[in-house]
DNA sequence: TGAAGTATACTTGTATACAAGTATTATAAC
DNA sequence: GTTATAATACTTGTATACAAGTATACTTCA
């Protein structure tokens, strides 16, 4: 009946995590897929339990997920909060912020490594649509802004990225991961926006680099649809595993 | 010869804090303060005994502070980066552009209330001062940024700022010890300025905002001189209690 | 003397135990 | 039936134990 248990998040990803490391990972899935709804109160015995570690990783997992704002610790239990339409604008808002302020970093530095870095990665997310590997290219998609916000050497900048990455990525891997299947040819304008972007920080134009982030913020429209989307198709799929 | 151990963080403000709390706060202050020096490594065994705690807290605490960029965890050893005049403004770089942001946020609201509170804890500051207490009044400096940025309701900016808060915490109490001691008159400006701030705010004016900012970032320097001069004023007591 | 391997003394991560505190529930008194 | 009190079943925070891994230092052999 129940067979060992489905991870959401990529096991790949985790070859050498921590126990607390994984739990905060599939539980960070689980609450921004909707699986987890917001306003559970989660319990650290009754995850030890599920996940059959000890109460340590999962408190561990908890400090995380508490200083990504996807969970509260309260005196009793941790109180899920999960990502409404309103945080995912902000998490953009944030982005916006740190990738604008790169940028004006950018424009004063010598950018013929980054440049040559950011085609790489890239070359790698059009194969990663080629092989349809929505995971790959979740990665990819990752790496390529954090090697930018990388580049400029501010170690605060990269805390915050730091803080934002674990969140980001989920909401980009389930984004994805739906539009491989539903909208392909979405695929066609993320790369140009990249493109546009590597473009941007080249010739050092401002104009172009606020247009290709623009762009990618009127993406968020479509990310939020494609969670819901996302979250819709796991629910389905949970209540055909229960029948 | 040794005397019970005497801390650098205000006792008070840990009145319903853990272990691990404690330790991270008490660490901070000392990483910044320059008592621990940058690259020193610590082990989680021996601040266990230092602290006459167990190592759960410890753990906790250095956690903490590798997510504040106080340590980084390495395979063996916590590494203590501490602050460098880059760090920190770097550190000043993100205040600035939490609190542009977050401007830009409120002349779009009714800023009524915030106007009043900010009132109300701009008076303690200048009580703060008439009774020469630098904690109290770095509480209230760190509470005022703290009000406006709360004001907005944004948890991911929340988010930031509470990443920053420790680090800036250490910072304004540090530089406070030291400027009630050496630089008194310095604090009649500090009050203008957030007078001026607060004006800023009722009267939705940017270029004032912009002005209070830019003044504030200003005193970054001097806050970089006062946490050297800190620093050695407590080498200094150091060296003598060795005696 | 120098190189290779081994021993040891550390490290981290995880499990488990326990004390202290807090909701919830059941019971008893009115 | 309602209220007050007591029992219980949870919770968190901390201490401790142990396994597995890693650097350091030491020994042994060439």
């Amino acid at each position: 009946m129940t067979e060992p248990k489905e991870f959401l998040y990529p096991e790949k990803w985790l070859s050498k995590a921590s126990a607390g490391d994984r739990v905060a990972c599939e539980l960070r899935m689980q609450i921004i897929s909707g699986l987890i709804e917001s306003g559970t109160i989660l319990s650290e015995n009754k995850l030890a339990a599920d996940f059959a570690v000890s109460r340590s990783p999962i408190r561990e997992a908890l400090k995380i997920l508490a200083s990504e704002n996807m969970i509260r610790l309260e005196r009793m239990g941790a109180v899920v909060i999960g990502l409404t339409e309103k945080e995912i604008e902000e998490i953009y808002d944030v982005r916006l912020l740190i990738e604008t302020f790169v940028f004006e970093r950018l424009v004063k530095m010598d950018t013929h490594e980054l440049v040559n870095e950011l085609s790489k990665i890239h070359e790698m997310m059009k194969v990663a649509i080629k092989f349809k590997d929505a995971d790959e290219f979740s990665y990819q998609d990752v790496l390529f802004h954090e090697t930018i916000i990388r580049a400029i050497n501010h170690s605060y900048m990269l805390m915050i990225w730091n803080n934002l990455k674990p969140v980001m990525e989920s909401l980009i891997l389930l984004s994805m991961r739906a539009r491989f299947k539903e909208k392909y040819e979405d695929f066609t304008r993320i790369v140009e926006n990249h493109e546009l972007y590597i473009e941007a920080i080249k010739t050092r134009d401002r104009t172009l680099m606020v247009r290709s982030l623009h762009q990618n913020f009127d993406d968020v429209q479509g990310k939020v649809e494609d969670l819901w989307m996302s979250q819709q198709m796991l629910s389905k799929g949970v209540e055909l595993e229960d029948e």
